[in-house]
DNA sequence: GTGCCAATTGTACTTTGGTACAAGGGTAAT
DNA sequence: ATTACCCTTGTACCAAAGTACAATTGGCAC
């Protein structure tokens, strides 16, 4: 009997997850939160779950950070993320972060349950696979920005939590605390992080961290 | 004879803003410009200039540092923002850190020649007024962000360029150069900041002021 | 096995960042 | 003119950030 988590802070969206996952597992065990505090507690409780599906967008969390949290408390655990956005960076990134799936909200029905079961299968799902095989060369303008996302791509997935930290403005004290690791090495991981992305301070890291989710809307931003 | 500067990286905007700058000013001395560090030079030389149109984006320049710099160098020369958006907190914001005018790019040609006529007589023109007026209240979800930019707007005009400046990534050092400020300053300012915007590091700082800037686009980027 | 690399940690050191306190000059309002 | 506020700067001190070097562990590949 499947243990399988759905974190949404929307009971709707819960509802409608629940149903998939009914039809993709037999005779799920499907334990609802609606909020980060209640999944960790949860997965502190059953150790393992055997599927957990995480809603970006939660009381607690904005971003990644959940994410980032449960993958480096809990890494037995598969995570699929599910998000009202389908951007390809997005999705890209999340995937970089250890999930191992990442369904919009708008896939249909039918679909979701394919993805989990693929998802529970050992494989891993995201929308359009085509689509985001070529990262979409898009030649104009932003070609430093694309550099800096080519050395984002070099850091290693523990520095890429790290930076996802650093991205909610926490101390290195507090990002050793989440990911439950010394101080000494979170500086060793920020110190190769600033190499890699050639920048100074952790807050540049920060801010240049930053435009690469803004990417996505800059057609909308430009000016 | 007044001379007056069109900063912008695209010729054809120049083109159109020559147009409406002939028609607001009898017999102008048109300056271009197609990058920051032109516009530094050019009012280096000339001292101060009677007008100058300023695009937010630019070669070298992203955002506000641009104008926070020539405010902060050429206080005497009134800057009127040139941008492709029109977002009210944009519009706030670019009033807030000295500029005289704020003209959407789509604005008419006789609407924008009225508003160069306006600001050159000292006045201050923004894009219909009563929408700006009222904030707009918008009364779903983002309370939190609504108290950070209540905070923001407790900080002094040079408190706000130094705010505008860490957005950047820069070091004490490099705001203490680039606002003609001794680094101590730089660190009194920072450190009222701190305690106006209630966080404990300029990252923190950072990330909330990034905040503001997306927010005008939170309704595309739920998830 | 050997080698490579991610991850971890420690020590020790330098540089930034940030606070606290004090103080002088400028401007605007009462 | 007195108050108030902003901007400025200095000194001094403490905390956080970042670097450099060295070492151990574990996984993975050849």
């Amino acid at each position: 009997m499947p243990q399988i988590i759905i974190a949404d802070d929307h009971p709707m969206v819960r509802g409608a997850l629940a149903l998939a996952v009914e039809s993709a597992f037999d005779q799920p065990e499907i334990l609802e939160c609606a909020h980060l505090a209640g999944v960790m507690q949860l997965l502190e409780s059953i150790g393992v779950a055997d599927l957990l599906l995480l809603d970006l967008r939660m009381p607690g969390v904005d971003g990644f950070e959940g994410l980032v949290r449960i993958r480096s408390q809990f890494p037995a655990t598969p995570v699929v993320v599910i998000s009202a956005l389908e951007d390809p960076r997005l999705v890209r990134e999340a995937l970089a972060l250890g999930a191992m799936g990442f369904i919009p909200k708008s896939t249909p029905r039918a679909e979701i349950v394919a993805a989990l079961v693929l998802v529970a299968a050992g494989g891993t799902y995201r929308p359009d696979d085509l689509a985001l095989a070529e990262p979409a060369p898009d030649p104009k303008g932003r070609a430093a920005d694309d550099d800096f996302l080519q050395r984002v791509l070099t850091l290693t997935p523990q520095q890429r939590r790290v930076l996802q930290l650093l991205g909610t403005g926490k101390l290195n004290k507090e990002i050793a605390y989440d990911l439950d690791i010394a101080e000494t090495t979170v500086k060793a991981h920020v110190s190769s992080i600033l190499h890699k992305l050639r920048v100074y301070s952790r807050t540049q890291a920060v801010v240049m961290a930053g435009r690469l989710h803004l990417d996505s809307f800059a057609d909308v931003a430009e000016g």
